[in-house]
This record gives structure tokens, sequence and C-alpha cells, in this order.
DNA sequence: CTGAAACGGGACCAATCCGGTCCCAATTGG
DNA sequence: CCAATTGGGACCGGATTGGTCCCGTTTCAG
């Protein structure tokens, strides 16, 4: 269906809650606080760290802290930091060569578009936006394709990420 | 690296070329046409058949054709068809009842603005748009994040989809 | 100087998902 | 009646993912 990685939406809520944290903090101070399993959270942290995201501390009293400040972090920064580039075929993964069917490839760049303005969409959004506790009124106001633009969770157990 | 399913890949290259022959044809033909296997064929234009993109006529001399002008098919509809809804966490499945952590979760919907956001881009690239021959002059004049905006493709052999 | 606390970088395995193939029933035209 | 074609599954092997664990390295506290 269309989805990101179970563990970048963990990532999501690792990053919201040293957002709000704003001081170093160890990985099981975080699991703790966020309800995420603690090696899943070391796991989690170490490409959120190798990415620039987040800057870690060695040593007793160690831990992380956002490298950054969250308005320049967004959505886009931590799909990428934990899945890669963003591209929808493997037609586009950014490199340096040519595709050599250029030219004969029915899809002639056509999913570049899509790709551009996908992680367009995906670099609008900030995790200090997402971090602002009430949602803002430009989102509550907006139409919403889907009616009342509620949200829900199908199963209540194995309740998964994106909750704390 | 938040990629579409290879089946979906797989969809837009057999609808192109629906939308370029334009009359029924049989899914061997259609397998011939674009040199993606038949039976792949056959499972792709099932679930086009089912989201409506793609009309069916059974029986000999029977085959499949697009159900509504390329205009009108986006490239939203084309990922919805393999992939169901688009919702990039389990959070935000379409459905009419509310998350019953509402007000606890700390997601709190931020999740359907970047939905919304992805849905809209999505929804912005049309069958017909793709169709075109020459790549429209709009997307080769833009800036293009990645320098040079080319495209490649990784593996020579085993080659894929998302070319004829 | 020593030891505990914490991160870094993997290896590892189970479970799930995906791609691809195949089979048979239903339908239709000749 | 027969041949051609789609419809709806079942099925399996391989790849990916989620989750856990282990051990080396770094740093602070005493």
């Amino acid at each position: 269906m269309f989805r990101i990685n179970k563990l970048t939406d963990y990532a999501v809520v690792l990053l919201l809650d040293m957002a709000r944290a704003g001081q170093v903090r160890a990985a099981h101070q975080i699991a703790a606080d966020t309800g995420v399993p603690v090696p899943t959270v070391a796991k989690v942290m170490k490409a959120l760290v190798r990415a620039g995201l987040v800057r870690s501390t060695r040593g007793s009293s160690g831990g992380y802290v956002l490298a950054r400040p969250a308005e320049s972090i967004a959505v886009a920064d931590m799909i990428e930091a934990l899945e890669g580039p963003i591209a929808l075929t493997a037609c586009v993964l950014d490199a340096d060569d040519t595709c050599e069917r250029e030219g004969f490839c029915p899809m002639s760049g056509h999913w570049n578009r899509v790709n551009t303005a996908v992680r367009k969409a995906l670099t609008g959004i900030t995790l200090a936006e997402m971090a602002a506790r009430p949602a803002p009124a430009s989102w509550r106001a907006q139409p919403a394709t889907d009616p009342g633009g509620v949200f829900r969770r199908p199963a209540p157990a194995d309740s998964g990420p994106a909750l704390a």
C-alpha cells in the first residue's frame, strides 16, 4: 500500500521525542519514553546518526540529541536516512552515468517527474511542524480529500509504531 | 528506498502501451509488445480491471482496452490499483471510525498531512502526459535537484520493468 | 587507574511480503 | 461444438524486513 518502512515510522516517533526533549538522553531513556523496544531504538539511532540528523555522545552519560534545529529536518530527510534515496523506481537511483537505453525506454524520464513531485511534497513538512502539539490550523482547515480527515488505527493491540 | 512495487511499475508500462494502441488487444499481444512475461501481464491486468482502469472483453477475439481516456488516469490511480490506498503509515488507512488514541498519539494526524501532499503530487501527473513521446518541456526545463536530471538503470541485464 | 555506562558496527534469524508461474472454470465468437 | 480468451485463485521460492544479540570502542565518574 505504498508504505514507508516500520523502522522509518519509528524514526519519526523518536525524532519527535528528541525534538521535544531538547537535551542529550540515552537510548534507553528514549525507549522508555516512547515505548519503542531498546534494541530497535539503537538500530534506528545508528541510521539517524549516519545520516547526520542526530548527534551522539559516547561514554557514560552519553546519548543522543538532534544535530540541527527541528525546523531544518524534513520528512524527506527522515525517509532518506532510513531507506536511502527517494526513488519510486529503480530507474532513477541518483547516479552519474546515464541510462544506456535512453531514447528507447518508453518511460523517458517521466518517473523522474513523479519522483520530483513526491520529494517536493516530503520536503515541505518539517519535524518542527510535526512537533507542534496542536495540529496546525492549515491542516485542520484544509478540505481534505478523505471525508472528515480523521485517522484511525486498525489493530488496537499489536499497536506498532506511530504512537507512544 | 521508498519504492513502488515491481508490479506497479509493470502496470504503468502496460497502461502506456494500451494508451498508444487505443484498441482491444489480447494479453499475449500486449506482452509481446512490451516484453513483459505473459503470466505477469495477466496478473497485472486483473488488478487494473478490478480498479476500473481497464475494460476487458472475454471470449475469442477478446482483450483489454483503457476504460477511460488517458487524460483521466493519474499515477495515483495506477498505484492504488496495484497497491491499495496510498497511505504511508498504517495509521491513516482510510476508514470511517476514528483512532481510539487520538489526543494521545504523538503523531496526531501529521502523517495525514504528508499523505495528502504525496497523493496530491501523484494525482497531478496523468497517463496521457506520460504517453506523450517527447518529454514535456516543463519537465526538461525545470532545474531538477539531481544534477543533470538524467536517469539510469543499474543492472543492464535482468532489466526489470519500466522499459520495453 | 579502574570500572561502569553508553554508543558503533555489525551478524544473525524468523517472519513476512513480493514476484512469478500455473491451473482450471467461465465466457464468447466462429 | 471448438478454440480463444479472461477471471480467480493457489502455490512456491527468493528477497526484504523487523527484531535481537554480541562484542569492541569510547567516555565519564570515582
